[in-house]
DNA sequence: ACAGTATATGAGCTAATGCTCGCCTTTTCG
DNA sequence: CGAAAAGGCGAGCATTAGCTCATATACTGT
């Protein structure tokens, strides 16, 4: 769904050969943005990067912020294609074992290339990356409270959206925080166990 | 202390007139970061917009990532001069007006300026901001870290550092992403009062 | 084999940005 | 008053970024 987002105006793969090439741009842009931060990583620097000429980035790639923006969505889609998966399990499980296995999800995917979610949630221009990131918090929110109605009998709060909103938050805050400025929790099962508590305390009658 | 981090190189205003060219940058600089972002605030829109050449804006600001920096320290030593006293008040208070009177604290930071501190926190290239950011992490922490030892008898989780942590990064993370996301849960008290619920319950025995 | 299409190339254009530097004006102070 | 220091100015330089386009090469189907 959605190859690409707004990139009109560009000729899209059809054949190998080109999807290949857009594959190594796409890598390259994540490498680059890595290395070099937002700023630093020019069109040509990205193209050069891929082993690729700077007319063949713009062929499928109206301007960098296209570019820029269809990693983004492809980052965001990884995880989001495990979200539903993952927490649809959760649906039916108590309490406990259903924060457990949230929060466990929220760690694992900061741990899965830290470096470029980095750079895409903390350095990309906020207009750019606003879209994405409205989508995904919405979608997150809307999973937690789900959750929560169903299991509205078992749980204290009244306000379910704000329930949701503040343990989606805090949850992730918190995982990147940790990722962020004390790598050293992530170690051992600690922060996650505390998380667990944060979470279960909120919720419980 | 430290009316110039590392603006080496350049004059230091000693003269009233002087002292207000620099007074009207910053402002400058903070209203055209809120109308255009970090990228869209050219050194020469802001001189501009002061009603200063640009010559002069180079006299006291080596560069643009020094003149951001300077806008950035000084958005946070308000905060920061703000910070102890009002978080000394609550050293000796039980548990649950101390954590109220954070929380308070908290929101009230972020409704003062909140379109600056947006473009702060959100949008400024982090290796800029890290310093600080990083810098007001650690006093925060530190001092929530504090509370915690001096009651260390009437509170629940045994690791001190990550309990500071967690509620920090929580009520930090609940705040600023209500004023992104969702204005609206900042009119009632009604998210103030959750988020004390939040931390009490995850604090109480 | 060949026409037509898709893909790739990179020299170089345009525009904008950060920043300098020579010169002028105001303030300070003996 | 007068000279030295502080402050202010803005045309314009050097650089770099994003991006185009004329041209060349690889596929594809007939």
């Amino acid at each position: 769904m959605g190859q690409e987002s707004r990139g009109s105006s560009r000729r899209t793969p059809v054949q190998q050969r080109s999807r290949e090439t857009v594959e190594v741009i796409l890598e390259a842009t994540a490498q680059v943005l890595v290395e070099r931060g937002f700023e630093g990583a020019s069109t040509n620097r990205i193209a050069r990067r891929a082993g690729v000429s700077i007319g063949s980035l713009y062929q499928y790639f109206p301007n960098k912020e296209a570019l820029v923006s269809a990693l983004i969505e492809r980052h965001l889609a990884e995880s989001v294609a495990l979200l539903p998966r993952e927490l649809k399990e959760t649906a039916d499980l108590p309490l406990r074992a259903a924060v457990r296995l949230a929060i466990d999800f929220g760690i694992a995917a900061h741990r899965a290339n830290p470096e470029l979610h980095q750079v895409l949630t903390e350095q990309i221009p906020r207009l750019l990356a606003r879209e994405a990131q409205t989508q995904w918090t919405r979608t997150l929110h809307a999973l937690v409270h789900d959750y929560l109605e169903r299991h509205r009998a078992e749980v204290r709060p009244r306000n379910l959206r704000i329930a949701a909103f503040l343990l989606a938050q805090a949850v992730e805050a918190a995982t990147h925080g940790a990722v962020v400025h004390y790598p050293e929790y992530l170690v051992g099962d600690e922060l996650a166990d505390e998380l667990v508590e944060l979470a279960l305390r909120y919720l419980e009658e």
